[in-house]
DNA sequence: GAATTTCCTCAACGAAAGTAGCATTTCCAA
DNA sequence: TTGGAAATGCTACTTTCGTTGAGGAAATTC
């Protein structure tokens, strides 16, 4: 969902996307309120979203969507880069921060990463926060065989998705077992959703 | 919580239900608006919900409580039985419905059922909304396997907190299994999270 | 540029998990 | 009273999990 109030980005950024396979532009929000709205109705996978915005900007438009929908995936697409800007936009719960003049391949990488829950920040920020993180984190590997695991997936089915050998795959798993400090995959799962690495 | 408008229903109600062990009041209102907000601020595990209340009313109240986290628990408590009244209350997702003559062993027995994730209707009711069921029903005893799983909970573990053998607690899953449609506890887990049968 | 850390890879082994058949008991509804 | 659903437990068996030791490539740090 693109989140802008100018028609011009809008049309533009939607006609860019949607030449990729994997994405599609669900629904398109020219104010703070309607993003709300359209967010409840549609429940995209990630909101590419403006900070300035007529009325509730994007900041607190982010915060009621995240009020909503803990798991909800927001993009921050800025044009100014500011410190505390890209400090509330976090703490709101935005998953990550983009400037306009990124290039259009820095924007679909950021776009699918954030898709998968990842998060997207400047180089410079996020090495700042890099020492701050509360516990371990989840590899991208990791991230993968989770939300295999919670559909199901047995580890030798989960190994010839992602093209590895069993054992590789129980490695993966036993890492995350440590990480999230659980005993078994059901557990993990529980984890999982609850930190929106799987969505319910 | 107690969502209540008389403070002397609210202050007997909280009395009588703290005599209980494992029933705790954590919080109570005496609005619609109250409720929505003292539920985001306390979580409690149940909302004991009247319906006629000053401003919003309890079905209102309830809607917007299950907006904000689908895994709710509320046990509408009413003055009145009345069929449409009920139908309503079940559609905006409230998980029971008990009238104030109830005895104090039902009120209990009720509130422990809803907390546990179980509907709690009028014998009448319950038997006319059997015939519409979607798909089969788990059993109170799958439900309790079911949260032990989402734990991480070994078979084993759970067979000694339930007091069964081992065995047991496999056929048990078994049947989980069978009803949700999946191959293990992993996927068991996302699906009883789904269904608020767990909490997230 | 050497040392360290992180991520990914793989194999072997013991411990759970999951399935199936069979049987008993209780309780509720038709 | 009879049929069915729910819960219980046993045996037996196969498959899958999860742990651990070990190694290699790449990025970071010192």
């Amino acid at each position: 969902m693109l989140v802008d109030d100018h028609f011009v980005v809008r049309s533009g950024l939607a006609a860019s996307l949607e030449l990729e396979e994997d994405i599609e532009v669900i629904a398109e929000a020219a104010s703070g309120e309607e993003a709300v709205f359209l967010f409840l109705e549609k429940r995209p996978d990630v909101v590419l979203m403006d900070l300035q915005l007529p009325g509730i900007n994007g900041i607190e438009a982010t915060e009621k969507i995240l009020l909503q929908d803990r798991g909800a995936r927001v993009l921050i697409f800025s044009t100014f880069v500011r410190d505390d800007e890209i400090q509330t936009a976090l703490e709101v719960g935005a998953l990550g921060y983009l400037q306009k003049s990124a290039s259009r391949e820095e924007l679909l990488s950021a776009i699918r990463a954030t898709a998968i829950g990842e998060t997207v920040l400047p180089e410079n920020i996020a090495k700042r926060l890099k020492g701050l993180q509360s516990g371990p984190t989840i590899t991208v590997r990791e991230r993968e065989v989770l939300v295999l695991i919670a559909q199901g997936k047995a580890n030798k089915e989960i190994a010839d998705v992602l093209g590895n050998a069993e054992d590789t795959v129980k490695r993966h798993i036993s890492n995350i077992f440590k990480k999230f400090g659980v005993n078994d995959r059901a557990q993990a799962t529980a984890e999982a959703i609850r930190r929106g690495i799987v969505k319910v």
